[in-house]
DNA sequence: AACTTGCGCAACTCAAAAGTTGCATATATA
DNA sequence: TATATATGCAACTTTTGAGTTGCGCAAGTT
């Protein structure tokens, strides 16, 4: 099945996994390290990664150190921006309410 | 169950709900007519987005318009936030491996 | 060549979540 | 007051997804 980005990053497991690669690539059994769970249940995040391109395989010998892909991240930029306007609204809003009170209390 | 607004954004339709209130607040009857489901299963999401607070509510006789709270919104951004330099890192990176190539090619 | 290690894939279990039907409650209207 | 409408809650079914165990394969090591 091919997954998105939105379900990818709704489980904690896979933010994390996604918060250690950003620093630096790491290797599915150094990732299983980090978390208290079977290799295979990491292998199973990262391949749902994988597979909507969060992140990025690179082999090495028998290694293979996955890479994030902050380029596909952004995707979540572009859909938060229908909504940045709205929030920019409403802080406006809130500012010019917070200015009326204030003027009206100083009379 | 408390909800996590991740968890919340990752169904598809509650992503459509979102985008229709953006723009302006709707009852739980209007969403449905949007969607091919029940009432029903648009208020199990409505519940859903009410938990974690990523939509506000509004009394007006016995129907109940809800609102969408681009405040709670902004936790992604601030959750993105970690990774946005990361991007910018990169696009740099690639930006300059461009100009190597470039200077390479001309000389 | 035999052994070890790192990894992916498949089958299975179990829990959670999506969607349905049915019902109770509150507000409006005749 | 009787009836229609808008909504939420509960019980149930079906689907999805997280995690485990077991296996096979490829790349190093002895």
């Amino acid at each position: 099945m091919k997954q998105d980005i939105f379900q990818a990053i709704s489980d904690p497991t896979r933010r994390a996994i996604l918060t250690l690669i950003a620093i630096r690539a790491l290797t599915p059994n150094a990732m299983a390290e980090k978390f208290d769970m079977t290799r295979q249940a990491v292998s199973k995040h990262i391949k749902v990664l994988h597979e909507c391109e969060l992140i990025k395989p690179q082999q090495s010998g028998r290694e293979i150190y996955y890479h994030f892909n902050a380029k596909k991240m952004q995707e979540f930029d572009h859909w938060l921006a229908q909504f940045r306007q709205n929030w920019e609204t409403q802080f406006n809003q809130l500012e010019q309410l917070l200015t009326t009170i204030k003027t009206q209390t100083t009379k």
